[in-house]
DNA sequence: AAGTCGGGGAT
DNA sequence: ATCCCAGACTT
């Protein structure tokens, strides 16, 4: 539940899974569907998959314990479990001196040592690890690897890091530097552009919807849904993510937008021909994908026209 | 090496 | 509006 997830937002689903299943064997002999269902809301469903089929496994095959030569690799071995969640596990329930290396200690290693190697390179993943290796202490490395989470997560933050209140700021070769709000360096991702826009007036049932589909480079291409009941409201405001719809009278119009990732630069690039707008109802708020229109019977009809570049 | 999977909080 | 999160897996 901790991978790319805050521990405030994990808690709840924790202790929901503790009741609903409470021993290795309940979550292991559990159908798929209700891990599913338990797990709905905290995304990434391939975690809950993967812990499923993990339960199952090791329900199998024994849990690993300390004095295993391998228990490390046999915790990497399970499906979802990388070298972060075996090296957190073998080192806080099991004791053994695996130091882990996540976003927040790759960001504390970065600045503790001043350096600048890009954080998703090999080479840079490869120098942190070795560096949380030698600071770990091996007497107590589930505590000290979640003291340097902690640190990261609460003192050691981004933005604005509180180096007053750091009990390592002695130690910190970017604090001297003065250099430690610029790290750790991460790579700028690549230009999304968005290249075109569908946009169709689904009528069903005596309701009528307004369907759109993203024609990007992104991974909204080619999936059908339906429009936020906030972006119709905004009508001629501020532009939104990619697109934005705008309504005035009874024409309705949509604006296409490149847009760049992690680089905070949204550019206007063309805007919408103005076409009649029927009725649209009460708009749900909800996405949905072109599969899941079609199981409800709602297939898609022929774009109307294709808008933009 | 790059892309994909998500919901949510902080800034 | 953007960034980031106690990452792992596939391509």
């Amino acid at each position: 539940m901790l991978q790319q997830t805050r521990v405030e937002a994990a808690i709840p689903y924790f202790e929901k899974f503790l009741q609903l299943f409470p021993t290795l064997r309940a979550l292991a002999e559990a159908e798929e569907n209700a891990v599913l269902a338990a797990w709905s809301g905290l995304g990434y469903y391939s975690r809950a998959r993967n812990l499923h089929k993990a339960a199952k496994k090791l329900s199998v095959e024994g849990i690993p314990a300390a004095q295993d030569r391998d228990a490390f690799d046999q915790l990497r071995g399970l499906p979802g479990v990388g070298p972060y969640t075996a090296a957190a596990v073998a080192s806080i329930a099991l004791g053994l001196p695996h130091a882990v290396l996540d976003g927040n200690v790759m960001r504390v290693i970065s600045r503790v040592a001043a350096d600048p190697g890009e954080v998703s390179a090999p080479g840079t993943r490869r120098r942190f690890g070795e560096l949380a290796d030698q600071l770990l202490d091996r007497r107590r490395p589930g505590d000290f690897n979640q003291a340097m989470m902690e640190l990261g997560a609460t003192v050691c933050v981004p933005r604005s890091p509180a180096c007053a209140e750091c009990p390592v700021s002695r130690f910190c070769a970017g604090r001297a530097a003065g250099i430690e709000r610029e790290l750790p360096v991460k790579k700028r991702a690549a230009e999304v552009r968005e290249v075109a826009l569908e946009l169709v007036v689904l009528q069903q049932a005596g309701e009528v919807f307004l369907v759109r589909r993203a024609e990007t480079e992104s991974r909204l291409a080619g999936f059908w849904e339906l429009p936020e009941k906030r972006r119709m409201a905004g009508l001629a405001g501020a532009p939104q993510k990619s697109f934005t719809h705008q309504i005035v009278n009874d024409r309705f119009r949509v604006n296409v937008w490149h847009t760049r990732r992690r680089n905070t630069k949204t550019e206007r690039i063309a805007e919408g021909r103005w076409v009649p707008l029927c009725a649209l109802g009460d708009l749900p708020v909800t996405t949905i994908t072109k599969k899941a229109l079609q199981a409800l019977g709602l297939d898609p009809p022929i774009p109307s026209r294709a808008v933009g570049v």
